[in-house]
DNA sequence: TATTATAGGTCAAAGGTCCA
DNA sequence: CTGGACCTTTGACCTATAAT
């Protein structure tokens, strides 16, 4: 604005100006110092009466009273756009090097981090709950059984997984829904992953269900009281047909790895569009979805070697609408309630849980 | 048309506003900024967890959100360089780098191509049909003219669309089921599309419903010999409620190009997982989805400019578990079949077409 | 033909990175 | 840590063009 044609001086040092640098006239490097001093937040030892003339001569001399100088003349410290880069904390750090690829995953407190603690927990809790040394063999199992884990592994699910799932700013009762909401879909994509590849049906005990001979299994009660098992098996009992149209093609395809398995697991707690769902909650999902694509899309850049990472992102998502249709249709009959009736029985957890 | 006289400020900064650019709202600066960063075709290096706010003081600070936000109000990439491109078909983007890679949008016989071609002839004979003229201005329509609008539309989508989407090997029952099977997904999808950004719904005439004055639109049968009409109605009744609550706010938030929707116009048809779907079918559909995806993540790197197209194709992706989860519950309203009568009153159309 | 709205072009100013 | 070379981005200002 005050471009005159006569030569202009730095403002703090005397030297020659460039042009406005912070607010002030000022020349490249005194521009360049306050640039620095500002970003780099650190206390500037004063080793002066703070009368230090700053000329071109002696400018390096009194950094301090340099300093004050810049201000002085009208450099505003807000005019660094790496201070303003400090306030804002979502702010990464620019990669200048193009051939920089810190893989993310090492990022502490990343949500693939919290998650893969959340499930070796899991797991862990799974081997003592139901007995699996490393040397047992995953035995032929049938419906009564498996009942029976389900019933034990819901509690595990919700105890090591469920309550690692932050959500923060969400009333308990949104949290409780996204909870509840969340068990169908993580069974059967779960269920899946630890089926793929194989004609078994692999439980989280580390038995299997031999589907091809899944009548005779079926027909063998042997303790009518326990209403509970009753109650699982009808939940189950549409899941196979329904498991083998849509959602176990395509994780047989798909052929997930473990971390992969975690991302979809968050993207479908984190759902969106549900029923009775609020703003806010809807809001917090959608955040926490953004941020799980962003770790997926690192992880599959950095830590897997596959070259074209926007197709095997593509194929991962279109997981989400295998799971959303299996669900639907697991909904579609009604016996799904029952399910909902276990999730009540272990409501209490979620009280003891969630503070 | 609205060229109120209060100050407007600019939808991306919140400065002061200049005028529309490039579809929106926006200052000078704004402008210049997304009109450099369509026409450089260089990428948005992302540093942040895209949650940055964008404002007047921030707006130099986060390049890709900024980018984000134009995006989010409604500019559209393809008004950048459209004078040029009109002026000149041989028009070609600058190439920044040498190795600049060929836009496969021009690959010839590609899926995209093949949809652009048929979407513009479905678009052309709407245009016809509904006598939409370049001057005509859009109409507050009501139930009644929706379900007669539907009713024709779907001829048209069935002639121009359905018909060019190539289904080798495949017996025309299987087609046929596929084809069931798109009709609703599709209009839920196009319409949101069209949608995008407007509290209206449009409709394919053009003319749109304004869904805060739904009852007394809906209250207004003045032909009650004309079944249809009230069937239609009935079928896209409960679509309100729920297409808010879960299409309509993923398409506002992702904000698709029209190469976007069509192919995700494309994974809606080949499906998989549909009841009664034989495996020749189920293969068939794997094979053109894995393409699609191909040419997807194809158009994501090389035509539009987003950095991270690995993330883009994950949004885009989960859109089809919105339309799936909308779907469904469409569905669950029972209703669905009546659109199916719609169908079938036309199935002679497909007879006469593939033959 | 003049006007208006919105597109594209240009360049100095400003910020950032890198290295000796 | 410093200064300065060098690069990129920004935004004010200007021109171009299509529709009216």
């Amino acid at each position: 604005m005050t471009r005159m044609t006569s030569p202009q001086f730095c403002l703090i040092c005397g030297d020659s100006a460039d042009s406005l640098h912070f607010g002030a006239l000022s020349c490249r490097a005194c521009a360049a110092f306050f640039r620095r001093k500002v970003a780099g937040r650190r206390n500037i030892f004063r080793r002066c009466d703070r009368q230090c003339k700053v000329d071109t001569g002696m400018r390096k001399l009194c950094a301090s009273c340099r300093y004050d100088k810049c201000l002085k003349v009208g450099m505003r410290e807000s005019a660094v756009l790496s201070r303003l880069a400090q306030k804002n904390q979502n702010y990464k750090k620019p990669s200048g090097s193009p051939e920089e690829c810190e893989p993310s995953t090492s990022t502490s407190g990343s949500i693939l981090e919290n998650l893969q603690n959340a499930y070796q927990k899991l797991e862990e809790a799974r081997r003592k709950a139901f007995n699996i040394t490393h040397d047992s063999v995953p035995q032929s199992s049938n419906y009564k059984r498996m009942n029976e884990v389900f019933y034990e592994d819901i509690k595990l699910v919700v105890e090591n997984l469920v309550s690692t799932l932050q959500c923060p700013d969400i009333s308990k009762e949104q949290q409780k829904l996204l909870h509840v909401h969340f068990l169908v879909p993580f069974i059967l994509l779960e269920g899946g992953y630890k089926s793929t590849n194989s004609e078994l049906f692999y439980l989280p005990s580390g038995d299997y269900i031999d589907e091809t001979r899944i009548a005779e299994y079926y027909q063998n009660p042997d303790d009518l009281n326990d209403k509970s098992g009753e109650a699982a098996a009808e939940v189950f009992r549409p899941y196979w047909k329904l498991n083998r149209q849509t959602l176990k093609m395509h994780l047989d395809d798909v052929q997930l790895d473990l971390p992969e398995l975690l991302f979809v697991t968050a993207l479908v707690f984190y759902d969106y569009g549900l029923q009775d769902q609020t703003d806010d909650c809807i809001e917090m999902c959608k955040r926490m979805r953004s941020q799980i694509l962003e770790e997926l899309t690192d992880y599959e850049k950095n830590v897997r070697i596959n070259d074209d990472h926007s197709y095997r992102v593509g194929q991962i998502i279109m997981v989400l609408q295998a799971i959303q249709r299996t669900v639907n249709m697991v909904h579609e009959t009604r016996e799904i309630s029952l399910v909902y009736n276990l999730y009540e029985r272990h409501s209490s957890i979620f009280e003891t849980i969630k503070d």
